[in-house]
DNA sequence: CTTTTTGCAAATGATTTGCATTAAC
DNA sequence: GTTAATGCAAATCATTTGCAAAAAG
């Protein structure tokens, strides 16, 4: 597990390397995701205030944004759920989710190949397939049972 | 083409079958999602006030809310948009949608069976997979090449 | 008639917008 | 010094909630 400092220095590289500037809110953003990933706008800005002290709601939005735009961050949008960010970009992973807790757990595309296109594109130029799998993670099974 | 009376009769019977109580927002609600798949709450209320009349945008949502958990109803939520309604239930079918238009197009899941289990669940249990493919409609093609 | 459904109003909650201030380069 | 980033306030917009009135069975 690395430390903050570890942390923190690598964000830096990464918005320097993206011609971005590096600001503390910046770089906070990126190290609370790496703590914490799939978190959303709220818990982010939780993390980061942890960290750096005040900072504005709307400062996170724009970082998110300005992060997401410069492709250092990835945002989904689970049905039902705000917007949640991932620092893990660059590859086409797709991810389950747990209708129980929320839980949302990265899944490697590989062997998903042969899903990447439909069997009619009528026409359609695709860039993503963006699969996301539902189902219970292994602490919301019981749960379920005794409920249902 | 069916006729608006065949909508409206079809339209009907599902809702009895379901149990459900047969009103005039219900019943206009599942012929303005057959003419138009994949509408948003607000788009559903246009079509129905247009054939109806007077109809709250509440009811609409209670409506679309009742008939989704009957079943009757399928809602998606997309990145970037808000919630939409098909009619097209009982399978489990994809969507792909254009990045320039948001036209929404139905896939069918032929051939993706494959695709319906990660390669490593962690215990997971899934019920469902949810693919969503993202690109540029042919109508967008062009005029995505001219702005690029 | 009894229960469900609708209508209305107000609230919620995530996210965006505009502009002045501040900080990075 | 310039330009980009942040802070703040207010606005937006889809959706939900609570309760009274109306309609379905």
């Amino acid at each position: 597990m690395p430390t903050d400092e570890e942390l923190r220095d690598d964000a830096t590289s990464r918005l320097r390397a993206a011609g971005l500037r590096v600001t503390a809110p910046r770089v906070g953003v990126l190290v609370a995701l790496e703590r914490e990933s799939h978190a959303d706008a709220d818990t982010v800005a939780r993390h980061v205030r942890g960290s750096l002290g005040a900072v504005s709601t709307q400062a996170v939005y724009d970082v998110l944004h300005a992060l997401t735009e410069a492709g250092l961050l990835r945002r989904i949008e689970p049905a039902g759920s705000t917007a949640r960010y991932e620092t893990r970009v660059g590859d086409n992973h797709h991810h389950m989710i747990c209708r129980g807790c929320g839980v949302i757990v990265d899944v490697d595309c590989s062997g998903l190949a042969p899903c990447l296109a439909p069997a009619h594109p009528h026409g359609f130029l695709l860039d993503e397939a963006e699969v996301t799998f539902w189902g219970l993670c292994p602490e919301c099974q019981p749960a379920n049972e005794e409920n249902a």
